[in-house]
DNA sequence: ACTTGAACCTGACGTTACGTGAGGTTGCAT
DNA sequence: ATGCAACCTCACGTAACGTCAGGTTCAAGT
């Protein structure tokens, strides 16, 4: 007494809203076959089925995989622990996306604040230099005479905006990677950490045009306060200074 | 001079942390291929190859595709606008992933709660019969004699985890759905709709064991004051009577 | 020089949840 | 009978590798 008491894929497809194609897949992997084929095969879905749909659909909501949906619509396993199984995950997922999503804001900041450089050490000392005025001026202006700062200044504006960019994320991701490698324990001496600082000194030289005055001079501007020269934030009190220590030591250690 | 002038897979793996697989693969799809074969074939790194490896590894730790990172590289896409259109991703899926963690969490806190049913209409019906006390309580008990409230405990009690995780996480989707539909203009004699309630009223059957009166009952209370009876949030201010109304069009249409 | 074991090589298939055709068949209405 | 929309079953592509399988090269020891 229905309108139709079966329903096929392309009417099912248009009512919930799927794709005729997903659908077939269900089918496929088991997680919603149709009851009912026709005698020319095609699927016919029943009322159970539709019962059946709007159960995986719910689950599917919670961004759950099919393969759980399956073994949750099929008894096989305990809903509740795989709610909590999947809630960690999301968690996780999130703190981690959270994370990344601090880092890009930040670099869209400063990439947008035109060409004004950046957080980090180098680029940091650039802006001070720029008389954007920050506690880093003071330190670096300690450090390097008047010539040397116009070295800088020309390097900075010598070098094109993809250098800048590769600048803004390489260095802070070097520094997190040496940062790991001193929380595990690895010895400076460790060839892993020999190739982080020679890195960071190509980087260096980038800027510096391979002037040795004028790298030192940075250097030993950041050497001596570590936190006014970068953004970032050290993971503890002795963060900085522990860290640069630690890249000192695997500089003498080259030869 | 160096220790080694050259720097083997297997090496450099471990020296990045990474494993041999990912740099055969970043090889085959052209984004760090290494400058020299020895004779017999094997990868061999030079320094050239290592500061590009730095910067893959540095726009990798942004969530940047390998794709993309080869562009930037190459120099094909501005590195600013690449940023900006991946930070708007990553918002959006965290706001997304944000709000997937909202209902898990209340789903997790109502699961582990013990048998405590749940803030859908017809569970949280049953936690106001079970003593604990909420507005819906009241409204409840004007549309249901103590007989009808039996029912109710009862059919509670014989349903297994399953059946009531599953009210739990389907019933609010089908709400879901049928606020998208109403939200669209989708008139209420549609059969997406009338499929929608048909499925609404086999859950309450369930519970009410088909008992009419009873499901008439609960229905009743529901449309008397929706907000009380559901622990959802409503789209607008209207948003659950009109949508009350809506089903119930639906419901009338049906014949 | 010869052997041997570790490290290396190139395929090639599996993973998630489908999208996108290709090429052929069925169903319903004229 | 015929047309055409809707259906069917392959089968490849996606992102970024993991994981064998079967064969070759390297470096050290004898």
């Amino acid at each position: 007494m229905t309108v139709s008491d079966t329903w096929k894929v392309g009417a099912l497809a248009e009512a919930s809203g799927l794709t005729v194609r997903t659908l077939h897949h269900w089918d496929t992997v088991g997680l919603l076959s149709p009851s009912l084929r026709s005698a020319g095969g095609h699927r016919e879905y029943t009322e159970d089925d539709l019962v059946r749909l709007y159960q995986v659909l719910a689950l599917r909501s919670l961004g759950l995989g099919l393969e759980s949906i399956s073994l949750c619509l099929d008894g096989g396993f305990d809903p509740a622990r795989l709610v909590r199984d999947h809630l960690a995950g999301v968690e996780s997922s999130l703190a981690a996306l959270g994370a990344l999503r601090q880092r890009l804001v930040r670099l869209d900041d400063e990439l947008s604040a035109g060409q004004a450089p950046t957080t980090t050490m180098l680029l940091d000392a650039l802006r001070a230099i720029g008389g954007t005025g920050t506690a880093s001026e003071e330190v670096l202006r300690r450090h390097l005479d008047p010539d040397g700062i116009q070295v800088l200044r020309t390097r900075a504006a010598a070098l094109g905006p993809a250098t800048h960019y590769l600048l803004e994320v390489e260095w802070p991701e070097l520094y997190r990677r040496a940062e790991r490698l001193r929380a595990a324990g690895t010895p400076p001496t460790d060839r892993k950490v020999r190739r982080l600082v020679a890195r960071m000194d190509e980087l260096s030289a980038l800027f510096t045009g391979g002037d040795t005055t004028v790298s030192a001079g940075v250097r030993g501007a950041w050497h001596e306060d570590p936190a006014a020269m970068s953004g970032e934030t050290p993971a503890a009190a002795d963060g900085w200074r522990g860290l640069a220590e630690y890249l000192e030591a695997a500089r003498d250690a080259r030869p």
